[in-house]
DNA sequence: CCACTGTTTCAGAATGTTTTGAAGAAAATA
DNA sequence: TATTTTCTTCAAAACATTCTGAAACAGTGG
């Protein structure tokens, strides 16, 4: 007989895999992650063989990618040779990583291949091969919008991570106030056309 | 001779498009849309086909993939009974469009499955089901924290939205000053462990 | 050195995703 | 209505990713 609660971790960890498929981080892992989030003492290798009906090759494969990902820790158990592993279960801490890696391996080599682009197309020297100059200065002027949004993104995270959760939820309270206190006046530039 | 424009214009794309896989979207999709994003004039099916290679029936179901994001419009040149496509091209109402479909597709389901764990768990009716309660209370704990951690973010994601670029700029400009300004006092919880 | 327990690796199999190309639907024109 | 042009769809093929299972490897204690 199944419990109820053995009901719902498997309810959580198959969406959190599929989930994971939309970030880019294959459903495997990404259930692994779920399973160590919600249990309340580290598995082994074979617990989450077991749980998650995978071999052995693939939950070494993946729990090692997590670790790599500072997701999951090894631990120890005194007296028991096996490994252990345990997820970081500080949420905001684990947001913190995994926009850190994100933004390692996908925003910076967007950022260096934007300057790149713009250099080639500003290439002072010589031959000015004969580009549309309209059509150049619409380019670079695309292509400087994206490089200033991300700027402004990047700062915003290091923002955010210096306030911490306590601070957004400051802020995010100073927007929908409680009822009876006037909200401090903002440029209310209507969100957008949607 | 492929003039520097070109070739930078090329180098965008590709990147982009790379990109694109680590977002769940498919290369092509994302390369696309990096095309129509740095030209100067809308493009038709024929222009996409020739200028990424790909086959029409691959360039149609992209394009009408992109137009259902709302990233990119369908337009009509006077005379001309081809439909060409343009990209919205500001970097921000880009990344509300996107951020809203995010949230629609990806974190909503989570969310939905977050509360239907807990009612599991929780589940007042007879049958105490003999699950062990330091188990299940440290379930329902993390759950909960997840729960906590999605509603500040999305709240944090309707304020930026609702202050604007410029406003995300003054606020990480208050964060690191210019020469000479004093940092306007913020609470300095050291940010993380990392 | 051997036996034992546990971990990692990797070729091949299974599964999933993307692309093509051709058929055909739709729309405008004559 | 027939013709032309353009767009969409979809089965099959190409490609890419993920998984398995067994073999190789590593550390421990006898």
């Amino acid at each position: 007989m199944t419990s109820r609660l053995q009901l719902a971790r498997s309810l959580f960890v198959r969406r959190w895999g599929e989930m994971g498929g939309y970030w880019g981080i294959s459903r495997t892992m990404a259930e692994i992650h779920a399973l160590l989030f919600v249990s309340a003492r580290p598995l082994c290798t074979d617990d989450v063989m077991d749980q998650l009906k995978i071999s052995r090759g693939n939950a070494s494969m993946n729990l090692r990618a997590l670790v790599d990902w500072g997701l999951i820790d090894r631990v120890h158990q005194l007296g028991d040779r096996k490994e252990y592993f345990r997820a970081d279960t500080d949420v905001w801490h684990m947001f913190e990583t995994i926009m850190r890696q994100r933004r390692r391996r996908e925003v910076e080599p967007v950022f260096a291949t934007l300057e790149r682009c713009c250099e080639m197309v500003r290439a002072p020297q010589g031959a000015p091969g004969g580009d549309d100059p309209h059509e150049a200065a619409e380019f670079l002027q695309r292509l400087d919008d994206l490089r200033r949004f991300l700027t402004s993104m990047g700062r915003l995270f290091e923002l955010v991570l210096l306030v911490g959760p306590k601070g957004v939820e400051g802020l995010a309270a100073a927007m929908t106030p409680p009822p009876g206190t006037r909200p401090r006046r903002t440029r209310t530039r209507a969100a957008g056309r949607p």
